[in-house]
DNA sequence: TCTGGGGTCCTAGGACCC
DNA sequence: TCTGGGGTCCTAGGACCC
């Protein structure tokens, strides 16, 4: 495949409709593509980006790599295995982000519906851009070279009336393709396909499906609801059945709030040493918190993620009493539920971190700032805090150095007030 | 082959209330 | 005594996606 032309292969039988109004868009092998433009010696190898480390998996497989197997979340030593001659590159996050923004902003030359569904995919609703941009394939093609031309990337589009169709149309025409599917030809294409094809149908489903002799969407849409139901339950019975008959009221989305934020790290050898653990957490509850004010969101529950060595994986949660974007009142919640799972000593493979029930946070952002400039005096008042309550009990005034900016003080009790915050004298106090 | 990190959505059971 | 029927909130786990 060349990165540097148009491969117009499988454009298309839906030329000139104009019902294939959904566009998904999705970048081919995204990583590895973006590395490529840095090393162009690289074109028309195997190239797979992803963890490096003794337990890392494959993000992204050039189509040469995929050729010998390797796909992504695969791991790592197994890819090697099969492309011993493969060139493993360590991912670069930043770059990605930078070239999906780029590429997104390109989408949005096009309509303002646009939906970002991952770093390098996204769903359009062209609807209002057909009369000023032509039908549904002229403005996919145009997408594409504008996207090549622009970023060096290579990109596929499926069209169709509804998103999950276009979805599938996107994959059919992978690597760097366009695929139309009109509307009145959505069924045929659609009763064509493995049930595993189907968006939401993974390997447990697959399977049950495959031991009911589904194998197909055509089986998947002649199946009675009721033996269906029986199979994977009442609400996915009925979502499936509606898609493997083209039905899909799902529409685009250009606004969706985030509803939880989480870090979690494997280590590369399992931890047992429980202060260890606890620093990690530390590091992860800061980070989070600080993804949380950047995003002027507050969490109201918090997560504890832990994989033992056995790999089998446990959560804790629990609600604060006050939605937070403090990374120690974060990190206090989940080191309270990590103490209650985790005997110290016993190796640990995972640990990890989720903030949710996130809700805004209206006037945080002053005060957080102030946390984030001041961390260090927060915890010495923190610790002192503790260390009051302890031996005079709650009501213990606060350092007047310590106030932040916005704080005011209690006249009546004593203890400082913080608009949308928490007081240190709060700050276990989070069932 | 020995399994990442970031998410979303669904289910099921228990507590609690009327 | 031998025990209703919702509705809602919360928690834990799991399927799935990229």
């Amino acid at each position: 495949m060349s990165r540097t032309s148009l491969g117009s292969r499988r454009v298309d039988d839906g030329h000139g409709d104009r019902s294939a109004v959904i566009l998904h868009a999705d970048m081919d092998a995204f990583f590895v593509s973006v590395e490529l433009l840095e090393r162009p010696e690289l074109v028309g190898t195997p190239v797979i980006v992803g963890g490096t480390g003794g337990r890392g998996v494959v993000s992204s497989a050039s189509y040469e790599a995929r050729a010998l197997g390797v796909h992504a979340a695969m791991p790592m030593s197994r890819a090697l295995q099969l492309a011993p001659r493969a060139t493993v590159i360590a991912g670069h996050m930043h770059k990605y982000r930078d070239a999906s923004a780029r590429i997104m902003q390109i989408f949005r030359d096009y309509t303002p519906l646009v939906e970002p569904l991952s770093i390098d995919e996204a769903f359009l609703d062209i609807r209002g851009a057909m009369r000023l941009f032509g039908n549904p394939a002229q403005i996919a093609t145009s997408i594409r070279e504008r996207v090549l031309a622009e970023t060096g990337l290579p990109c596929s589009i499926g069209a169709a009336s509804t998103k999950f169709v276009a979805k599938l149309a996107s994959g059919k025409a992978k690597p760097n393709g366009l695929l139309v599917i009109p509307h009145d030809d959505t069924v045929p294409f659609l009763h064509a396909l493995p049930v595993g094809a189907i968006w939401g149908v993974g390997a447990t489903t697959e399977s049950k499906l495959h031991g009911r002799g589904i194998h197909t969407v055509f089986d998947l849409a002649h199946t009675p609801l009721p033996a269906l139901e029986r199979m994977v339950g009442k609400s996915m019975a009925a979502h499936l059945h509606a898609l493997a008959w083209g039905r899909d009221a799902r529409v685009v989305e250009p606004v969706r709030r985030e509803k939880s934020i989480s870090h979690e790290q494997t280590f590369d050898t399992d931890l047992g040493d429980h202060e260890q653990l606890l620093l990690e957490l530390r590091a992860q509850a800061d980070a989070v918190a600080a993804r949380l004010r950047r995003a002027e969101l507050a969490a109201g529950t918090v997560a504890v993620k832990v994989r033992w060595s056995s790999f089998e994986t446990v959560t804790r949660q629990v609600r604060l009493t006050r939605a937070s974007s403090t990374g120690l009142i974060l990190y206090r919640a989940a080191a309270e539920l990590f103490d209650e799972l985790h005997a110290p000593g016993r190796p640990v493979r995972l640990i990890g971190l989720r903030a949710d029930g996130l809700v805004p946070a209206n006037e945080a952002t002053s005060v957080t700032l102030w946390d984030e400039q001041h961390s260090d005096e927060w915890d010495a008042a923190e610790q002192a805090m503790d260390a009051a309550v302890a031996k005079f009990g709650r009501g213990v005034l606060r350092p007047a150095s310590l106030l932040g900016r916005g704080e005011r003080r209690d006249g009546r009790t004593g203890l400082t007030e913080r608009p949308n915050a928490e007081r240190p004298g709060q700050a276990s106090d989070h069932r």
